[in-house]
DNA sequence: TACGAAACCGCAATCGCTACAGTTTTGGAT
DNA sequence: ATCCAAAACTGTAGCGATTGCGGTTTCGTA
């Protein structure tokens, strides 16, 4: 389970080491993995048949075959988590995005690469995925709920852009510029050709943010 | 009532227009509106006391010696909108100050003299008032009912804009700094000097939307 | 004054979500 | 091989928001 990510392992099972690589679950991680993946996989099948109001969070644990104690368990964010999981790892590869782009490409730059490589930008991909994105982007609770998401990532943002630019952590027009730039998706996910969005929004905030 | 401005009257209660003036509400509307008074003061008292969560809409009710259900007649928008109501006129008043904007005046400018004009950012106001402010700033979900108001005059706002600007209605352009003014509110609230933030972001939004 | 609509009321039910207490499984220590 | 503590899972109970429903009261008006 990919969760918060920054937790310590509680005595890492030691698993034998051998000649399988040094990173074997262990029985334990992979059935939980397994239950996980067993009640993400009943929700979108649930969703996509009824929609996301029609489906409960019974039926869904029915479906998996678990308690609906264990469905919370392993989605702490309720229904909306079961399809967009917890977003634990968007604001380290955010923040990566930034710190490691190309040596003489602005912060700007790395940005609009970075999501025109994710989800509603990307050209190709295929058929399931696809039909996901839109199901999430036509039910507002999961918009909503996405973008929150993304939003969550303002401060960690704001402050890998400080850095680089060289300003104060707080800097108020960096935190603006990173809600803006968060926004993206959500404003993009309406429109009919998100990429095109895409390329007009960072137009207009490489004008707005001259030297970032 | 104040409520979605644009629905027919019912047959608007014909009263005699005496000298009291032509608009005198009636004793069922007076009392409806008394409930629905009776109702929010309820709840901003018992926010305040206890804090949005630990109160319950039953409470809420109770302390307004009403039913439930009426609770839900009059703001079906649910707890956060007893407080913060149904932002039914933003929509309306946004549009005027734009259109209604001093001769000369850009429509951003005319969009920052509105909101330096409200809540968060007028300098001056009640004591009372102050505290609710910072009491809705301060609860994440009332936060984030206060902003989806805001947002959800992204489409009227694009459109005012389109036709001030000459441009087509669904210009995307346009669309994407309606949601970057409507999200202002949101993010300056978190700021220690409010205003302050509203004049920086204005500055990057005319830099990057020049001919606005 | 009588009628129909509007506002209110109380009740039952659904649904998301949490707390609890008990059971099973697993990994590692002895 | 054996044992123990933590982890994962389970069912039950319950809270609180929200809705639907049928019935009652209160108004405005014909």
């Amino acid at each position: 389970m990919a969760e918060t990510a920054a937790k310590k392992q509680p005595a890492a099972p030691k698993e034998a080491t051998g000649p399988t690589g040094p990173k074997e679950p262990g029985r334990r991680e992979r059935k939980k993995a397994a239950t996980r993946k067993a009640l993400s996989d009943a929700a979108l099948e649930l969703f996509l048949e009824r929609g996301f109001d029609k489906v409960t969070v019974a039926q869904i644990a029915e479906r998996a075959d678990t308690a609906v104690t264990t469905l919370f368990a392993h989605f702490p964010g309720g229904k909306e988590a079961l399809i967009l999981g917890d977003g634990s790892e968007r604001a380290a590869s955010l923040a990566a995005a930034v710190r490691e782009r190309g040596a003489g490409e602005s912060v700007l730059d790395a940005l609009e690469e970075f999501f025109a490589g994710r989800g509603i930008f990307s050209e190709d991909q295929d058929h399931a995925y696809r039909k996901q994105v839109e199901f999430v982007t036509s039910t507002p609770k999961l918009r909503a709920y996405a973008r929150q998401l993304w939003v969550s990532c303002e401060e960690p943002l704001a402050k890998v852009m400080a850095e680089e630019a060289g300003r104060p952590e707080g800097d108020l027009s960096l935190r603006v510029l990173a809600r803006f730039v968060l926004e993206i998706p959500d404003l993009a996910s309406l429109e009919p050709h998100p990429r095109r969005a895409l390329e007009t929004v960072f137009e207009h905030l490489r004008r707005g943010w001259p030297d970032v």
